[in-house]
RNA sequence: GGCCCCUUCGACUAGCGGUUAGGUCACCACCCUUUCAAGGUGGCGGCACGAGUUCGAAUCUCGUAGGGGUCACCA
């Protein structure tokens, strides 16, 4: 068989990972039996259409990389691809209805119907439409009609009995025909219903699969009436669980109760592949039980048999998760720093080392856990004129006696990489006979502003002489200049209680080069000089 | 409320008559460690309930409860 199945959305705003998700798992389905995706447009209500909507939506997928082989924009044998250009199909197929009696024109006003369920509602009786106008004389139909009288088509739909159909996950559902009340076909502005439309168009875009959201499932029997009236062949209905909200009722997946737009998902640094990984686990498994999987690898293997029916829970954390996980080990760090690129120009990045750029993201990404973090993490990276926290400062200010000294041994390294920066981290430890952390933290916090940051050595290596020199004659004069505060007297006069007393020699000797490279860097402006400024 | 669907750890799930009920996220502990992450090890925690079928039920049937969806000239 040739299989074809489609997405159906609305364009009536954000593009929303609900049409995400079952989009995907249309895409998969229709791949792994060679067959066609395709994607129409459901535009027949212009109280609600947003123009914008369908080319995003379009983009969406795009992005995502499960793009339609056929729609708007894309082609395809059976378009157009938007309802609202199908307007004649539609007529053509609700006057075979009309002509054959499975439907008629009902003439009843918005009021009349309102007041008809007013009515309804007050004796308790289950809402709908009583079916009133179903036995007004064909003629007179068409006499009223013809005289321009505003009316809708209605489907004539049995009283008695069940209508059922098979969803391949559930089996067999049936449905009291009595439940189904004449529903419309078209409205009385010319346009289709979603029923209608959604019937004629599956049928003449050679549908062979139905995958929709379950909320679906009851609406269904209206579409099997409507398939037997125009004596079509029914296509398999799948109805895949609805999405839900994280709140304690898990209720149907909603903007008020969550981010529901995948722009917003890609505006926040989650990448398709993962939001892609992430959606196919809601609900679905990989038979060998792997939770991260690629689209290919899942297409290879995609059957609907395999989808479970409770409700998942759409859980950030766990996208967050995926997405770490593509971030750091399965995306190359070429692609993430392409990616992630734009978002660290905005951070300072000014495009120009490339080289620079990829060590930077490479030590960042095992801590992010989106795009946007490692761009939010990178500050330090772009400029020598970071913020300084309070934490940072302490650390700097007690460890002021090694920056001095670390400052002139990094002065006189000639090879900045791994081995040598940690050779003479571990020597210089080693010679004072003081603790790793003693000398690391305060070189972090020199570094970077920050003590929580990647280790010094990483840091060291990367950064590269020019910057480490300049960044610790900045912090030792931010050091000095912090004083005035409490000691209004000169530079010299640093704090000597946190210097070991066998270290005055070196320091001293440090001094004069030092002083130069401060006045240099130091001193970045207001804001910058301590906790209370 | 009527109708329909659903029900395994807090969340996502594996399981399709016989398992010490497995994995992932989250959480906790420990290890690693140079802070933060990452990583490693371990732990906490579940078959909604009640009948029935069966030698044997998470798995099959029925009922109950709970949750969801749907009852438009919106999709």
């Amino acid at each position: 068989m040739n299989v074809v199945t489609r997405i159906a959305p609305s364009p009536t705003g954000d593009p929303h990972v609900g049409t995400a998700y079952v989009g995907l798992f249309n895409y998969a389905f229709a791949k792994r039996h060679g067959g066609r995706f395709v994607f129409r447009l459901e535009d027949t209500d212009r109280e609600r259409y947003d123009a914008a909507s369908e080319l995003r939506i379009l983009e969406m997928f795009e992005w995502l990389g499960i793009a339609p082989d056929e729609g708007p924009g894309v082609g395809g044998p059976n378009g157009p691809y938007r309802q609202s250009e199908r307007l004649d199909l539609y007529r053509e197929h609700a006057d075979r209805l009309l002509a054959s009696g499975g439907a008629y024109r009902a003439f009843e006003s918005e009021e009349e119907l309102a007041a008809m369920r007013a009515d309804q509602q007050r004796r308790g009786q289950p809402l709908g439409y009583d079916g009133r106008g179903r036995d007004v004389p064909v003629p007179e139909q068409e006499r009223r009609a013809a005289a321009g009288e505003p009316h809708v088509i209605r489907l004539r739909t049995p009283d008695d009995g069940d209508t059922a159909f098979v969803d391949l996950l559930r089996g067999q559902i049936a449905i009291p025909n009595a439940e189904i009340k004449d529903p419309v076909l078209v409205k009385s502005d010319g346009y289709p219903t979603y029923h209608f439309a959604n019937v004629v168009d599956d049928r003449a875009m050679e549908v062979t699969h139905v995958m929709r959201a379950e909320e679906w499932v009851t609406s269904t029997p209206i579409h099997v009436l409507l398939y037997r009236a125009l004596e079509w062949e029914l296509p398999v209905f799948i109805h895949l669980p609805l999405l839900r909200n994280p709140d304690a009722n898990k209720t149907k997946i909603s903007k008020r109760k969550l981010d529901t737009s995948v722009d917003s998902y890609r505006r926040q640094g989650i990448l398709p592949e993962a939001l892609l990984n992430f959606l196919a686990t809601m609900g679905w498994s990989m038979p060998d039980g792997r939770e991260i999987f690629t689209l290919d690898e899942m297409v290879a293997v995609f059957d609907p048999e395999r989808i479970s029916l409770g409700g998942p829970v759409f859980d950030l954390r766990k996208l967050r998760h995926v997405n770490a996980r593509y971030l750091r080990e399965i995306l190359p760090l070429e692609e993430i720093a392409d990616r992630a690129e734009p978002a660290l120009k905005e951070a300072g990045y000014d495009g120009d080392d490339e080289d620079y750029l990829l060590d930077v993201v490479d030590v960042l990404r095992p801590r992010a856990e989106t795009v946007n973090d490692i761009a939010e993490q990178s500050g330090y990276f772009w400029t020598d004129d970071f913020a300084i926290s309070d934490e940072a400062r302490k650390r700097i200010a007690a460890g002021q006696q090694a920056l001095e000294d670390l400052e002139r041994a990094f002065s006189m390294l000639d090879f900045f990489d791994e081995d040598a920066v940690d050779d003479l981290l571990d020597d210089y430890v080693r010679s004072r006979e003081i603790k790793k952390p003693q000398v690391l933290m305060p070189m972090r916090a020199a570094l970077t502003g920050t003590t929580q940051a990647p280790s010094v050595t990483d840091l060291v290596v990367i950064l590269g002489r020019e910057r480490v020199l300049r960044r610790i004659g900045r912090a030792l004069s931010e050091m000095t200049a912090a004083l005035p505060d409490d000691r209004p007297t000169s530079e010299e006069n640093r704090p000597e209680e946190n210097r070991p007393e066998e270290n005055v020699d070196a320091a001293a000797t440090s001094g004069a080069e030092s002083d130069a490279k401060r006045s240099g860097s130091g001193r970045s402006g207001p804001g910058r000089s301590g906790p209370d400024s």
